[in-house]
DNA sequence: TTTTGTGCAAAAGGTTTGCATACGA
DNA sequence: TCGTATGCAAACCTTTTGCACAAAA
């Protein structure tokens, strides 16, 4: 998360990607922020820093970073794709209510393909929908008669 | 799956929703086909029986059917929304490879809450995202060393 | 220097919207 | 009849593409 320019310099040379300003502003932006943004969120951010950053180039810089396997894509149902450097196996919760995206430390799913008779498939990762703690306690309130 | 049209009509009408040719012919559809198609799908096949049948009527008539609950609207990472008539709690499984998408017979995610100490979380259902069994089968193919 | 990456602008899906018209109850 | 649904076309949002130009190794 704390990488150095150096660091994040050598990271994309070791797999033959040139480290142009900006592939390096869209990895840094991802290495800093551990949430799962969207391209157009990605764009604006480092197009306000540095105007000169196409939106195409971002999408450019974001496929070779996941080619690479420096990046995720994440496609979890919401209208836009979103990149995490979170690469490490994980699990996904998305709460229906507000959007909102956590990570699930990983878990083999091995009890899911039992419940499930699913012997033969293999399973990568899990995405959890439902609702997150806050938007629980939220609905929890309004039900309870608190109308004002 | 084989709905009568004073069935289907009827449905229609126990939640406030005239029943117009193109709805019928929408929900009809959803009916007689398990799948999980996108709207642009369903207008394919009904606007060639139809061709009076717009594709902006599609989305209106699929919207009023998901918000009446006799269809539901599925999004699990393709670029389209999917929609169902498969009403009951089940889970869905996609494939990496193909993107083939299966349901799964419901089960409790009670396990998964207690693996990931999600105990706050409500989850309503999973989506199981990995290798189906013929793309499972394929690699293994490829991987064995037959070449040609 | 040579290859790879970039910016721009246009286009391609998927989906929504505004408005006059048509049709079901 | 009356109010809701429909068709059309245009707009919107996300993502891709083609091509001339710029920059990294």
């Amino acid at each position: 998360m704390r990488a150095t320019r150096a660091e994040i310099s050598a990271s994309l040379l070791d797999r033959g990607l040139r480290c142009t300003s900006q592939r390096y502003a869209v990895l840094q932006f991802l290495l800093k922020h551990p949430c799962h943004p969207t391209a157009e969120e990605i764009h604006g951010v480092v197009n306000r820093r540095d105007p000169r950053v196409s939106r195409a180039t971002v999408y450019n810089s974001l496929h070779a970073l996941v080619g690479s396997g420096l990046v995720r894509e994440v496609k979890l149902g919401g209208d836009a794709t979103r990149f995490e450097s979170h690469i490490e196996r994980h699990h996904h919760f998305v709460c229906d209510q507000c959007g909102g995206i956590e990570d699930i430390e990983w878990f083999e799913p091995g009890g899911i393909t039992h419940l499930s008779g699913m012997t033969s498939r293999s399973i990568r990762a899990l995405v959890l929908q439902g609702l997150c703690e806050p938007c629980v306690a939220k609905n929890k309130q309004y039900s309870s008669g608190e109308e004002s």
